[in-house]
Formats: structure tokens, sequence, C-alpha cells
DNA sequence: ATATAAATATATCATCCCGATATATAACGA
DNA sequence: TCGTTATATATCGGGATGATATATTTATAT
């Protein structure tokens, strides 16, 4: 799904500036399975903008750039409900983080527990985020999406927190091993 | 991480051309945390090559483009380990697939239960395709990746068999309010 | 009181990545 | 026999990423 249709989509639930899209993409309740940056965004909007699935109105503010506030068209909306009508791409989760632990010999000894330390709690952190969203007001899909979430990050943290030690030891096992030879 | 770490990282593991490194990303242990095709792959390797990080020899064969198998240098593993040593960038899950849910009344009716149903099936598959993988002769660090993976997928398996029903009938109850409106 | 960071708001740019496409042949099954 | 899959390379356009630039206010910290 490119950034134009993430862009209409945020765009249905109402008016917004790119950096109001951006924010969304970052704190809102997308920030789990989506996201974009400004180098996405603005280029976006221009084009939606070119294809009539947008219109503008600049806001002047004192001592800021303008606002420029973007509205989906009935177009806009067509279009997006013929993107969504396409089946969805494949789900794709990356990780740097697995990539260090699977090739964790080449790792100084500290780094392993450090690593795994670090990215439980960024988890933990993701996980508290997601429940202490309000959801009161949210439609069936956003709770579904919420909830989606929830089960993948908490499955996340109950692993690293499960098996976090019996990586660390088995490394460490290791590093005497090559000690002793 | 670059498309040239990942190559280096996998050359660590032996010698391999670059139809071998993308048949990694696509079948092998990496697969779940990590991507690349030929259009990146190849002139990841080339631009390695230049860096002396890899080397090759041409193997000639009948009837089909030469092999080109690359080896790594000491260079390449030291460029690989300072890699890894820097802390690793976030974890990211994206997902078409929730954005559809998130947008579920934009979706035609009967395309709700068949999309969940089609992602469903996609990540058992998954799943069984990890469980069945031969773990004899793993390391700790792929050992650990590969059920971090399983847990991953199973808490997405289990969530979208326990929920279908939920979202599918609150999506009905709202076309029939609809019509009777 | 003053410095420093963060928030508001836009935009560009190089670099890199993705997906599609092209080329060529062997092997295998329908 | 005809289509598909596997082997093996490579390019190319469009698009995304991440860093950087600009300018001011407000909040936080020293």
């Amino acid at each position: 799904m490119d950034v134009r249709t993430v862009c209409l989509g945020v765009l249905t639930l109402g008016d917004a500036t790119g950096y109001e899209i951006r924010k969304m993409f970052e704190e809102g309740p997308f920030q789990y399975f989506t996201d974009a940056g400004f180098g996405s965004i603005y280029p976006a909007l221009k084009k939606l903008h070119d294809e009539a699935y947008v219109t503008l109105r600049e806001q002047a503010q004192d001592n800021r750039p303008d606002k420029k506030v973007y509205t989906i068209t009935p177009a806009g909306r067509a279009a997006f409900t013929a993107a969504l009508g396409k089946a969805p791409g494949l789900d794709k989760f990356r990780s740097d983080f697995l990539l260090a632990i699977f090739f964790e010999h080449f790792l100084p000894p500290g780094m392993i527990e450090e690593t795994i330390e670090e990215r439980a709690r960024w988890y933990r952190e993701k996980l508290e985020h997601m429940q202490s969203c309000d959801r009161a007001g949210w439609g069936a899909g956003p709770v579904f999406v919420n909830q989606f979430g929830q089960a993948i990050y908490g499955a996340a943290v109950k692993f690293l927190e499960e098996n976090r030690d019996t990586l660390i030891e088995s490394a460490a096992d290791r590093y005497e091993t090559e000690a002793t030879k």
C-alpha cells in the first residue's frame, strides 16, 4: 500500500495537515502497522492534489509557516475504496534485532544481554501504550486492529522474558569454552 | 540494516551466489525478519566487491549464465562485526491487511470474512514451515530467532481464529442497520 | 535569568530499495 | 507438446527513507 492511499485513509477520518498525518503515523493508532515520514507524505499530498483526490485551503498563522489543511474529495473516497477492494499485500515483520541475535556469536559478550533487555523494554512500552489507548467511540475495525497489535507485541514480550536467560547462558558457555581452549 | 550488511552476514555462513542469497531470503531461516530481491542483492554484491569486502570467482556452466560465487574477505568480516556492534534499529511490523481491517466499513460485505480467512491461512502456513525447519546443528542464535518467529506467528493465528467471528458479526449488524434505515 | 530542547509546520535531496521486466535454457509434468 | 518451474544473471523507473534546512514559540532545565 503506497503512502498516497494511506494518506487518503487518514483523511477519511477528517481534514488534516501533512504534519498532523505524520503525527498519526508516529503516535496514533496507525503506528504499529504502517509508517511514513515527511519525505513521503508531502510529495504524496502534492500528487493527490494534482489528481484531485484532495483539496487544500491554506490557513495563515502568525509567525509560523502557513498551515495547509487537506480535505478528501468524493473522487478521493472512491479511489481509496477501490484500493482497499484489492487483496492486501503480505504482512511484513522486519527486525535488525533478530538479525543481530541470529549472528549472536559476532556480538561482544555483554551486548547480547543488553540488546535483548533493551528490546524487551521497547516491546513492553509499545504494548502498554496500546493498552492505554482510549477505545471509547472506536469502531469494530480499529478495536480489532488494536487488539491484534496487543496480541503480537504481548507475545514478543512474553517470549523475550521467558527465553532471554537460555540464550545468555549458552553464549556465556561458549565464551568459557573458547577461553579454556 | 542495509542489504549489503545482510549479504555479508549470509556469506559468513559460506560462499554463495546472488541467486542463492536470494533463496535464503525467500525460503531460508531469514525470511521471517528480513527480505531482499534481486534488484537490491546484485547491486549490493557489486558494491561489496568494489569495497573489497568480498571476492568472486566466476564458474562457467554449460548452457547457463556463469555462476558468480562470492566469498567474504577478512575486511568483510570486520565490517560485518562492526555493523552488528551498533544498536539495531527498531523492529517494524507492516500490514496492509490491518489497514484494510481498520477501514473495514469501506470493504464490501463478503470481503471481510474472506480477507481474514486468507490471512489466517497464510500465518498458519508460515508457522508450520517454521515448526518443520530442521533445527539439528543450529546454534543458539538461529534457534532463538526461529522460536521468536513461532511465538509471533502463533499469536497472530490464535488471535485471528478467536476474534474473526466477532468482527464479522459486527460488520453484518452494521449492514443490517444500514439496510433497514 | 538564561540556555536548551521540543513542538509546530513546511520542504528538499541523495541514496537506497522494491517490483517488474528481460534473457536464456533445462527439466518436469499434464 | 505445451506450460511451468528452476537456474542464473542484470537493469530500470518509481517510490520510500532518513537526513537536513528554515523559522518561531513554548516548555524545561540549569
